[in-house]
DNA sequence: CGCGATTTTCTGAAATCACGGAAAAGAATG
DNA sequence: CATTCTTTTCCGTGATTTCAGAAAATCGCG
């Protein structure tokens, strides 16, 4: 690995944490490499650097694009592909998200949504279909909150984030204005609860 | 696998979610028995069901504690160890997220900070360096947020999931009010954005 | 077209991981 | 303290995943 002690260092961090995440090491590892990097790599520059085979990091890079973390680059006169990681960090951050509820979060409402159509034939399984039906309410309202952020202009959102420890005061704030829903507690807190 | 339908499938499709996200498929079947389950299963009893060896089970349901996402109980009169996962959804969620959190980005904070004691030596190393410097600062907020959600009664927790589309209402509100920081953006948007 | 440059796909080897069976350890009971 | 029931650990095997190298495909350009 040719790369400097600090890089080195990230770079092999993010691998680990590649494998812990389903992604592997070296997917995790490319990309550290292109999110450190102040301009875009072309596929031999990366392999070069981390010390990897070629096709190793074609599907890597593949793969980064389909999660769209990584984008193409093209420069005049030279034939090869340049990729780069996108640099506002907090775009990265929902894309990651985002791509994870397409991945596993709407698979996971779909088999639900059937499951629910289903009549239960026993009291095991009426039980089962309750604990379902209360998965499914809380990932829609999940679901929602995450569209809510996928709308939210950037900066209202760094605003947002920036909330910290005002939140709870904030929700203060919302009540009293009423703008709180007024819960509905006793439905659903048998089932959540 | 001795599961009704409804169950089996439910099973299945969190098990294959499992491999997804790093732990593996029995860790997550057995996770989902449980959580259909309305009562507490021995070890014995989840073998059975799911087809699965005695020391599979045995690995799976250590690791499934080791996340704080099953607890064991005792029956009078029985050696045996009961198994159950906690009731309450928006508890299982946020337990999942504190584990991760401690599991992933603690460690990956203490690399920033460390990373970030570092002086660059060269140009290269400076651009990575502002990008780690970035980096620790979402976190930390993201961490700051994850904490007011930790310490936030789950009631309000509730409402604030079923908040939804009046989030940005909610946010308007907020910043009339002035409870927004008052964007430092220029010193920080030219790192992110 | 055809040629060099580049990327992608294929294939087998190596490494890792998952899992079951057996042995060991631990705990309650008489 | 032995017996028995239960859980845990260890280890070998089989499956899956990762990866490099080679072959194939694609692309730009004369």
């Amino acid at each position: 690995m040719k790369l400097t002690p600090l890089i080195e260092r990230f770079v092999l961090h993010c691998g680990e944490m590649g494998s812990r995440w389903g992604i592997n090491r070296t997917i995790g590892q490319v990309y550290a490499l292109l999110f450190l990097s102040p301009t875009a790599l072309c596929a031999e520059e990366i392999c070069e650097r981390l010390g990897i085979s070629r096709s190793n990091a074609s599907v890597a890079l593949r793969e980064l694009e389909s999660w769209r973390l990584i984008r193409r680059e093209h420069r005049p006169n030279d034939r090869r592909e340049f990729y780069r990681a996108p640099e506002d960090l907090w775009l990265i951050f929902r894309t990651m998200i985002e791509e994870r509820h397409r991945r596993e979060v709407e698979p996971t409402l779909s088999m639900l949504r059937e499951a629910l159509l289903t009549e239960p034939a026993s009291a095991e399984e009426f039980y089962a279909r309750e604990r379902m039906a209360a998965m499914h309410e809380l990932i829609e309202q999940a679901t929602d909150w995450l569209e809510q952020i996928r709308l939210m202009p950037p900066a209202r959102l760094r605003q947002l984030l920036r909330l910290g420890r005002r939140l709870l005061s904030l929700l203060d704030l919302a009540e009293k204005a009423g703008l709180l829903p007024q819960s509905p507690l006793e439905e659903s807190d048998h089932v959540l609860a």
